[in-house]
DNA sequence: GTGAAAGCGCTAACAG
DNA sequence: CTGTTAGCGCTTTCAC
């Protein structure tokens, strides 16, 4: 484990040259800069990113916090973002919130003040007002990704738009009766985007005179099966079957998918189905729906950040942008059968 | 932002004093810890882990390195190790090497010799020799999960012992046409898992005295859209169909569960379906099942790193255990249907 | 039991 | 362009 100090005696000069040559800050004369990057490779000098933290108050490490591991979006945020990350130089520490009040809780109090950290992302996360000032209180850059934090910086889609837009192609082609599946309640507590796009739904439907059904709304908890839970609920019922099901996640879009074909019914034939995310089976299971794009969105933390963290000229420009969105029809959705119409 | 000066200050002694009764290291008196600690909660103090770390040379950090994130197996791992750290104070430094060959590399080159970290967990990962002597020169503990790593502890159950039981299982029911759907060749690089499920196959067939027929062999890359590919391949031949199959994982099982459906093909009237995981969907499917529990191996993997990290007197004993997996009959497997025997 | 002081390995003025 | 010299904030002998 050479120091910087070995790597000064071997090129001979001074460590201030051998810190200036490696890091490019401050002017080295050529000769001596490859002299010490020779020296350097030599003895396979690596510094110390703790006395070189210590020294500079720079950290190259970013916290991300997230509520979960295992789902798709979450993991695909996280993917992009440390694909990005390390592409800066930067290390990527994790605080996963899916371990309980406790595990949660010392996150707050702990971790994320250990001064290791140059900056936050926050994933999908509905903070408490005691963890947010915790958060802004350390004074560090932190955007969020999906998850709407007053007063920080947060990049998500505009779920009522996404919302209205799925629905709207359902009542293009001929949908009068359609049902949405959407978060619970308590989900709300980390997510908000259910109420975002149930009202979504609701104005697509209001647009075009159509009355919002409660009979034609059931809960579920973003997962498939959750998803084919409640689509048995909507589809077993003889009195009031929607013809189309707008669900809130494609997840729950595949749920619905199941649930149909275990119960006879074909899709699009007897029901048109729709989701949000472009999931990674969903194409695999034909399923229309608004594509979002978590990688990107993941990368795009990143950009923002490392704009805060090294201010350079022509920043502020993109960092507004909305976040793309794209409808993608496949084969879940068609016109609603004239026999049963 | 205060210092352990302040905090001195506060408490009226000296900053060695301050961390002695913070860190439990050498004796302090009652009295002065609790004005310590009062002090040090008045003012908000957390430690510099830069700094801390640069005096002691410990980082309480560990660097966890993966293949992929967006797969059941890896991100439960992943979140049974993040779990398990935190609780033991250590922080998770992610090294995703999903996101290509020069991502790798700077992983491996610079990453992960920053000295910022007190071990390293590697999951699933095949690692080239140049990588592997990389990783043992920086000589911190290193623990292997699900992967073999020659030199390196590693944690992962004995797959040919694994997919030998899911086969017996087959046979147990009456199967003798079981066809086998595993990995392919270059998938191998990574994971090295299929062969030995594929051996384990092998092995129970042949101990029973069925000869294997190579054309029951279909190789797939662990994901539901590659075991569906796979599983019409080997459904759809009129000649020489199987009763029965067993995918190495159970998203290639699941996969070959909804072929079976799309070809008209009951499950587990007409064709018995076995996987390897106990996926979260797996139970949703009534597929039946080897468990493994990846989230354990991931915490595991962890208590193994605190063991070198912080040798206490029973160490080594507990370090030795087989992993374990568990036999999960649901609906997916029965006697095959005489009519077609 | 507690304080003084010497670093941990690097960076950033400040001179030259 | 390069060397000297203070620290960054904490831990840890070594005395008292």
């Amino acid at each position: 484990m050479p120091g910087i100090h070995e790597v000064a005696q071997l090129a001979g000069v001074s460590t201030a040259t051998v810190s200036r040559a490696l890091s490019g800050n401050g002017h080295v004369s050529p000769a001596t800069r490859t002299a010490v990057l020779m020296a350097a490779e030599e003895l396979g000098y690596v510094v110390s990113s703790n006395a070189s933290s210590l020294a500079t108050g720079k950290t190259k490490n970013v916290g991300v916090v997230i509520p979960f591991l295992n789902r798709w979006f979450f993991s695909a945020v996280l993917e992009g973002a440390e694909t990005a990350l390390l592409s800066h130089g930067y290390d990527l520490t994790l605080y996963n919130l899916g371990g309980g009040a406790e595990q949660r809780q010392s996150v707050f109090e702990h971790f994320l003040l250990r001064k290791r950290l140059d900056a936050v992302i926050a994933i999908s996360l509905e903070l408490t007002p005691t963890e947010l000032t915790g958060l802004l209180n350390i004074n560090k850059p932190i955007v969020g990704v999906g998850g709407p934090l007053r007063g920080v910086r947060t990049l998500s889609i505009d779920d009522v738009e996404v919302a209205q837009l799925a629905t709207e192609h359902l009542l293009s082609l001929g949908h009068r009766m359609i049902a949405h599946i959407g978060g619970t309640k308590d989900y709300e507590l980390d997510f908000h985007l259910p109420t975002n796009r149930r009202v979504g739904y609701e104005g697509a439907l209001e647009a075009v005179g159509i009355s919002v059904d409660p009979r034609l709304f059931q809960a579920a908890d973003f997962t498939i099966q959750g998803g084919y839970t409640a689509a048995k609920q909507l589809l077993g019922n003889p009195r009031n079957r929607p013809t189309a099901v707008f669900a809130a996640s494609d997840e729950m879009a595949i749920g619905t998918i199941l649930a149909a074909r275990d119960m006879g019914l074909s899709v699009p034939g007897d029901i048109s189905v729709i989701g949000i995310d472009d999931h990674e089976l969903s194409e695999f299971f034909g399923l229309s729906t608004v594509a979002q794009f978590p990688a990107l969105q993941g990368r795009l933390a990143v950009e923002i950040l490392m704009d805060q963290l090294h201010p350079t000229s022509r920043s502020q420009g993109s960092l507004n942008t909305a976040l793309p969105y794209e409808l993608i029809v496949r084969s879940s959705t068609a016109r609603p059968n004239p026999r049963r119409r």
